[in-house]
DNA sequence: TAAATACTAGAATTATGTTCTAATCGTGGC
DNA sequence: GCCACGATTAGAACATAATTCTAGTATTTA
């Protein structure tokens, strides 16, 4: 096992560790000899990798949404009409929230000010998607397929209220998990961006 | 001036200070001591008052969840049909958030793990909430203007792209506030429930 | 009026995040 | 193959900031 090898897999496991204690009793009150310990892991270690608590919520962070990016790409690319991708979307988030609770929890509870290179890396993060996701619509606005709305409009949209139930499903303030009611909410998000 | 008088003003100064504390850098950022010296407030008041400092995160949002959702209601009771009620739910969602942003965006970021006495005390209010809305619903439903769906279904189709919206213009990756785009948003709530 | 209670005050303590110094490991140049 | 340098690990020491504690003061209640 190579060094580099190894310094990535400690990465990881402080990662996976903060996520669980944080999704447990929040940020402020997981500290960080917890996570020393389960991750096995040194002061030293940890300060040279990540800088201080706030950084490993930070790599936690972008990690996640990276992760969510890269997949939700994957889910819509190969769509080729609009309904198909519209609904993609929505039921690809379902499945991800649902499949992965912790993270997105997480993801969506921004317990976080970010730093301002984190804030950098996620804005390039966030406009390769937004490009991705524009090239995937112009098309099918120009047909007329789709209605005409401010760039930012569809984003809030078609991903709204799947996100919103998302938080009160992970909060205990709804029963039935995003994957149960996908079909409504994919159905809906259609509804509300298809040209009528 | 009274005690009570007294007391009270002494909790709503540090629960203000706090709010403009934690909205510039974050809860874990901010330390008790400036809430103490620019709330003019002694350590021991404080800790008598709010326990700590999670104690004041959790009076300030369970305040503003109060205000909140005393101030919809007063929106959307006078309405009489289903398309002005649903759009005046709406359109105060974008007018509260425009001008009460710091407040919207500490409720919206849930920056905090609640306690039980929190969490207890925000269900009963939400449970209240909830009874009043669902009231208000059930003969539109019945009559036949809005679809049935599942009850939970309601608030994240009605508000989910107005709260996601909200969320990306008070984190900055919107330019358009909340009231510039409340047409669009009251639009798209309606047709994404009413009966076609 | 006396006793109990609610509140204020700030010094003392503790908890915990972070820094620092030293040691170790692995890799690239000679 | 060996040396030197940077990257990484280690954990003791430190500093900061949250919280507790003891004591004192005002207010209500019996």
């Amino acid at each position: 096992m190579t060094r580099q090898t190894q310094t990535s897999a400690l990465k990881s496991r402080v990662i996976e560790v903060a996520l669980a204690h944080f999704s447990e009793v929040g940020i402020a009150r997981t500290n960080v000899g917890d996570i020393l310990k389960d991750a096995n892991c040194s002061v030293g270690s940890l300060y040279h990798h990540f800088g201080n608590k706030e950084g490993i919520a930070e790599a936690l962070f972008v990690d996640g949404v990276s992760q969510f990016n890269t997949n939700l790409l994957a889910a819509l690319l190969p769509r080729h009409s609009a309904n198909n991708g519209i609904k993609s979307i929505v039921t690809f988030c379902c499945e991800w929230v649902t499949d992965q609770s912790r993270l997105a929890a997480y993801l969506l509870s921004r317990e976080i000010k970010l730093s301002n290179s984190a804030k950098e890396e996620l804005r390039e993060m966030d406009g390769a998607l937004a490009q991705s996701l524009f090239d995937w619509f112009v098309p099918h606005v120009k047909s007329g397929t789709l209605q005409e709305l401010p760039t930012g409009m569809y984003v809030p949209l078609i991903c709204g209220p799947t996100l919103e139930h998302s938080r009160m499903w992970l909060s205990g303030r709804s029963r039935k998990s995003p994957r149960d009611v996908s079909p409504i909410l994919a159905e809906a998000a259609w509804q509300s961006v298809k040209r009528t």
